[in-house]
DNA sequence: CAGCCACATGCAAAGCTATGAATATTTCTA
DNA sequence: TAGAAATATTCATAGCTTTGCATGTGGCTG
C-alpha cells in the first residue's frame, strides 16, 4: 500500500476523529446545507462551524456551491456518509460492551 | 444521536487517523499477529509498535491473547478492516482525484 | 536464581489541534 | 456608496499527540 494513499486514507480519518465535524457530516448526508442552517442546528457558533467545514473541505470531503451570499455545503461523495454509518454499526454493535465488559474483567482480576 | 455514541465514533475514527496504525490494522485483518512479527514487517520499532496496539487497545479496536512470552494481537472485529477498506475505496476512487483537479482550477482561477 | 526474551511503560521535547474572540471579506440592497 | 448579512480568516492559548529513548516487568531456560 502506497505510502500517500495511506496519508489520504488517514487524513479523512483524521477529520472524522472529532464528533462535531462527524455531526456535520451526518447533517449534509441529507443534502446541502447553507453554514448558517448548520450552525443553528447544530448549536454551533458561526465561526466554528465555517472552520471545520473548511477543514473537511481542504480534505476534500465536502465541496461548496456559492449562491449570492450564502454557502452551501454538501458530501462530495455519498460514500463518507456510509462509511460514518459504518463506524457507527461498529461502536453501536460491538466495540463500547466489549470493552466495558473488559474492564469488569480487568477490575475483577485486580482483587 | 447521543453524544456518547459519537465520541465513542470519533475515538475509532482517532485510532485509525494515522498511517502506521492504519497498517497495524491492515497487518491484523489477516490474522493475529504478535509484536515482533508486527514491527520487523512494519519497519517499526518494538516500543512503538506497542504504544500503538495500546491505543488501539484501549479502544477497544484490538485485543491481545498472551501465551507465553509472546502477546499475540487481533481485531476484535473483522468489520474493522471492512470500514478501513471502505475508506480506501473512498480515497482511491475519488477524493484525491477530486481534490487535485480543484487545486488545479483554483490556481488557474487566481492568475 | 541469573540472564535473556518479548513486551510494556514512563518521560520529555516538538509539533499539532481545538476553540473562542475579534476582525476581514464578499455580496446584496437601498 | 453605505450598511447589513453571511461567511471566512486570523490569532492566541490551552491541551493533546507523536515518537524516540531509556527503563521496567513478567515469564522462560539453563
Amino acid at each position: 500500500m502506497p505510502m500517500r494513499v495511506l496519508e489520504n486514507l488517514a487524513q479523512v480519518f483524521s477529520c472524522l476523529s472529532h464528533p462535531n465535524r462527524i455531526r456535520i457530516v451526518q447533517a449534509l448526508a441529507s443534502g446541502e446545507k447553507d453554514v448558517t442552517e448548520l450552525h443553528s442546528s447544530l448549536d454551533l457558533s458561526q465561526s466554528y462551524v465555517s472552520q471545520q467545514l473548511s477543514v473537511l473541505k481542504s480534505s476534500g470531503l465536502v465541496k461548496v456551491r456559492r449562491e449570492g451570499h450564502h454557502a452551501y455545503y454538501s458530501l462530495r461523495h455519498e460514500k463518507l456518509s456510509v462509511l460514518v454509518d459504518q463506524g457507527l454499526d461498529l461502536v453501536e454493535q460491538d466495540i463500547v460492551r466489549a470493552r466495558e465488559l473488559e474492564q469488569v474483567i480487568e477490575s475483577v482480576r485486580s482483587h
